[in-house]
DNA sequence: AGCGTCACCCGGACGC
DNA sequence: TGCGTCCGGGTGACGC
């Protein structure tokens, strides 16, 4: 669930309890957490390195260690907490970074999907990664190329990391409403005032749940208010907060999408 | 290139 | 109440 709004946010927090830290070791308590290098390895090198600064990249979070770079996804139900080390555990944090201040990070993860990478360059992991959709570099231009590059329905591409990173399941559905762009309309057909609307709404969409520090759903992620503001995603049946209509849900590309079918027409 | 399908997981919803 | 079953969702692998 988190998206680019929810791991922006988790970075944002984590920035004041983590940098400057030394971990002193970690501890992995479900080694497939870790996709590479192994968990022992992991374990090794990891020791010892201070946490120097955090980013994001796409949904991945980029821990800047002294020697290594540490990146995590959270995929559909991790989370992160810095806590003191006295805190009773908690049995999905299944990898844990013990501090030399006596806290620790814990990435607890219900679902087991998320994962830890160790690398020596971010880009090791996140190479394949399209544009940042929030960079000033990500301009009008650079997504009507995008669209015009290839036909594709805008739904999945949306959803491609490799095309745009960040943006998951809610921003698409929402920056759609917000475009009237209909989800299974193909990329390629996209007028240029329709290209720039997609751009628009996807930065404002992207901003706004950001400003609302992301969306909680799920109980997964519990410090966001976005959720109050969707206007497609996961009102089916409920009212078009621009006409009025019912906002529909059918499935594209086995993912739950949301739109209304007067606003977004095909 | 792009699409469909499956696998990975488990909490919660649903049906009986 | 309790049990079994299904679903969802981010992503990578794989086949068409």
């Amino acid at each position: 669930m988190p998206e680019l709004p929810e791991v922006e946010t988790i970075v944002r927090n984590l920035r004041a309890p983590c940098v400057g830290q030394r971990i002193e070791r970690a501890t992995v308590k479900w080694k497939r957490h870790v996709a590479m290098p192994g968990a022992a390895q992991f374990i090794r090198r990891i020791a010892g390195q201070t946490v120097l600064g955090i980013t994001r990249r796409g949904k991945y979070l980029v821990f800047q260690l002294s020697e290594d770079v540490l990146l995590i996804h959270l995929k559909m139900s991790g989370d992160l907490t810095v806590v003191s080390a006295a805190t009773p555990p908690d049995k999905h944090a299944h990898t844990v970074f013990h501090f030399g201040n006596g806290h620790e990070l814990r990435f607890s993860d219900t679902r087991k999907f998320g994962r830890v990478y160790l690398a020596r360059r971010a880009d090791d992991v996140t190479g394949s990664l399209g544009p940042e959709p929030l960079d000033d570099s990500f301009t009008a231009q650079s997504l009507a190329y995008i669209l015009q590059s290839r036909r594709r329905a805008l739904k999945p591409l949306l959803l491609d990391q490799t095309v745009i990173a960040g943006v998951g399941n809610i921003y698409a559905d929402e920056s759609l409403h917000r475009a009237r762009l209909h989800p299974l309309r193909l990329s390629h057909t996209l007028a240029a005032a329709e290209a720039r609307a997609l751009w628009r709404s996807l930065r404002y969409t992207l901003n706004q749940a950001i400003r609302n520090q992301g969306s909680s759903i799920d109980r997964v992620y519990r410090q966001g208010q976005h959720q109050y503001h969707f206007r497609a995603y996961d009102r089916a049946g409920q009212p078009c907060p621009a006409c009025g209509a019912a906002i529909r849900r059918i499935v594209v590309g086995g993912r739950g999408t949301h739109y209304c079918p007067h606003c977004q027409r095909l």
